[in-house]
DNA sequence: GCAGAAGAATTGGTCCGACCAATTTTGCCT
DNA sequence: AGGCAAAATTGGTCGGACCAATTCTTCTGC
């Protein structure tokens, strides 16, 4: 017996939830607009989302959309957020993890990645130097967080998507929370981020896996640098 | 925010589920029957069925009907290990992604070990090399687990030390289910995989994480080449 | 200018009717 | 009796439609 078509329509669903694609407390397109995307009818989609909504994956609001649970995510990172705040040192250790797990992503990518993945690299790499050009530091920001996401899921690994997209979205509350964020005011700072991630995308579109680990450790040293100018020096 | 239709229907299905209307293996009334008892539409009760057939005590046949599942316990497993069961290629992903953590954490090791670390790993090596002699497997395949966190402890990175200790469960859980372990019973693998664990003690003694490093990617493919002998040629 | 209210657009919840393919039942013919 | 094909049944899927809750826009009045 073939995979009924909300069968297919329940894997897809949870493959993205798996690899970051919906992250926790994210809001998934809207029903009519998700059950074209993924070629089926809006009842058939709507089945898919009633199976993992009885298994606390997923919750809808009427009227507002459907949103993924903390449920799944939770088990592997929230205890994190409160670690985080009371034992600030922890940012450290979070900073040298990161530094691995995107280096190797970005390895995987350039070994890896479809032309689609390239598409989408293409397209966030294209609108970063826009915003580079027109100075938008808010829009460099958040392309910065689409940038590394979609690098990670370039990899196809969805340890590496999932982990990705949540701790990104832990650091980035834990910086916001102390209120020590990258200096994008300085200009010099900007344009050697924007160098970083061209060289990223250089070495990824080359498919040079161990360049494109190597651009990446440099990249996330900088940042950890200039995010912790005090601290750095007192690495171990 | 009152109970939607679907909930109400849903409730009643498990209602009859507990007790007893619909005993154990018994074919529910057709949809479109069973729907205008209820008094909603049959896209609706379709939504309640895939609920409980989502939770395991539903089945649907097409073309014979729907049935009740032998099994009435209420699923008390985790999001994680559902979804691990259901997509296979995760556990290659798992894999993947754990000899990229434990690498680094060994060559972490071997930069970082304290007295007491080496100390605590040099306990852990005594009593698996004892474990080897007496042929103990149990003994053993505790060991392993007690091995490889200790080094990710050695590695002084809370990420790391957090992240293995939930993989290895969730990994050792997987291979449990599927009744796939390591065969321990072979003697040849017993054998490597303690020369592996010994390999690993020397250079981490040695404080070479170079070596630490390269020595857990060969342990790890070689647990991977032993774990899934047919996915192993598959992998991209 | 700007907060607030009225209106428009969006979104999940529900229903209906229809068609298909797999399965089961029926009933005819040998 | 037994084999077998037609008919009825059943779950799977689709498309369209309407409702009520929510969110986004826009216009108003101060």
């Amino acid at each position: 017996m073939p995979p009924t078509a909300a069968d297919r329509a329940t894997r897809e669903l949870e493959s993205r939830l798996l690899d970051g694609r919906y992250a926790a407390g994210a809001r998934l397109p809207a029903e009519r607009a998700l059950a074209d995307e993924l070629g089926v009818s809006r009842g058939t989609l709507r089945e898919a989302v009633q199976r993992l909504a009885a298994r606390g994956l997923l919750a809808s609001r009427v009227g507002s959309g459907v949103y993924v649970t903390d449920r799944l995510h939770g088990g592997l990172t929230s205890p994190w957020r409160q670690l985080l705040t009371e034992h600030p040192h922890l940012g450290k250790d979070m900073l040298e993890f990161r530094r691995v797990l995107e280096g190797e992503a970005a390895a995987f990518a350039a070994e890896r990645a479809t032309r689609a993945d390239l598409t989408m690299l293409r397209g966030v790499i294209d609108r970063l130097r826009r915003a580079r050009r027109d100075d938008d530091e808010a829009q460099e920001v958040l392309l910065d967080s689409l940038w590394h996401g979609a690098i990670a899921t370039a990899a196809h690994n969805a340890m590496f998507g999932y982990l990705q997209a949540n701790l990104l979205a832990l650091h980035r509350e834990h910086m916001a929370q102390n209120h020590a964020g990258l200096r994008f005011g300085d200009r010099a700072v900007a344009e050697a981020l924007w160098q970083q991630h061209f060289a990223l995308w250089e070495a990824i579109r080359a498919r040079a896996p161990e360049q494109a680990r190597d651009t990446m450790y440099a990249h996330i040293d900088f940042v950890r640098a200039r995010l912790a100018p005090d601290a750095a020096g007192a690495l171990p």
